[in-house]
DNA sequence: CCGGTTCTGGTCCCGGAGGTCAAGTATTCG
DNA sequence: CGAATACTTGACCTCCGGGACCAGAACCGG
């Protein structure tokens, strides 16, 4: 009943993602936003209710989708456990620099940004962190199970160690003037594994 | 000649340091900056000429005091290098939960939030980000001359990782809940040394 | 003690951030 | 078809960010 939606909402917060992802909260501007959702100010506020609850929204949907390619590339059961390790982290530089522009993470961004003002986002954020030391415990776990991997190491001392790798890596991405530097941390973090 | 400044200018960009740490660039408003530094924002105008102007020299302060308290940590000559290296991260996590309430790293905050806008904040940080690197490549080849370290590594490849490590840290030490997860991140970063 | 010089707090200003609202429009139901 | 409902829009509003400006205060040399 009514007049339907004029757009897709999960585009249109993917599109305010893009915005907030590249110029952080504070320097994004509603009318920006609408600009870049092609929506007029009005309908977002009627959509979304608030500058912050889109941020949110945004942040979240990022979470649900670009967070669950890593774990999804650490499952491929196929491949060796340290080469699917090496694989993933590979997959960050490329995407970091080819795709998104050496823009980083959006929510390591974010965790630098409201960490200390917003703690609804940083809650969300300290979620996709915990998700992503799980898929790296679990697959150093499989890799000890099968032999591959040395049974000796912790694996959850491990898990958060390369963990804390993905973040720092998309952080140097915003600052290295090439990947070479990302290079060379994966190839001497995958020698603590 | 002429009337002398009521404050010390070293003092006043310390202060303004804190707000900009703290709330971020964008977020920080020349009046919260003349509250904090105890002046009037004409005065701040008169003598920092920007807000931009100002973030910038607050950002250089930052840089040849607090990053090289880093690397004067690596040097300790009497220390062993391993102790060394364990030492510095080890200090970071105390200094990040207990002297500045988890507020990261100022240049890493900067990175993540300038690099794609400010050329000139992102010089610095990328600057500092080399001393860094290269002061940990320093304790690691002196390392390997005294025989403490495994020489085959290379000391380049290390040193990246190290840097890499701490950036990570300063990022997650926003989100942790404890400071148990970095404590993890020392002590499997360092089997990689 | 006086003119030149630099710092000082205060006032004013323009534009834009963040948000609201009334009017208009598409759709469904009775 | 008309009423009810939900979405859309652009105008509008308030507040404050970022900065300009100014009248005076403190200091200097002569």
């Amino acid at each position: 009943m009514g007049r339907p939606k004029q757009f897709d909402p999960d585009t249109a917060v993917a599109r305010a993602m893009d915005v907030f992802w590249r110029d952080g909260y504070a320097a994004t501007t509603p009318q920006a936003l609408a600009d870049e959702m092609g929506i007029a100010k009005g309908s977002l506020y009627h959509a979304f209710g608030s500058k912050r609850a889109l941020f949110v929204r945004a942040l979240r949907q990022y979470g649900d989708t670009h967070a669950a390619e890593l774990a999804e590339l650490l499952h491929h059961q196929a491949v060796p456990v340290r080469e699917r390790l090496r694989l993933a982290l590979e997959t960050l530089i490329r995407v970091d620099f080819v795709v998104t522009d050496r823009r980083g993470c959006f929510a390591v961004n974010t965790a630098t940004q409201c960490a200390g003002l917003d703690d609804e986002a940083a809650a969300i954020v300290r979620e996709m962190f915990d998700r992503t030391e799980g898929a790296f415990r679990h697959a150093i776990e499989e890799g000890q199970r099968t032999g591959e991997l040395d049974p000796a190491r912790d694996p959850r001392a491990t898990a958060s160690l390369l963990l804390n790798t993905v973040v720092g890596m998309r952080v140097l991405a915003r600052t290295a003037e090439g990947p070479e530097q990302l290079h060379r941390v994966v190839g001497a973090a995958l020698a603590a594994v």
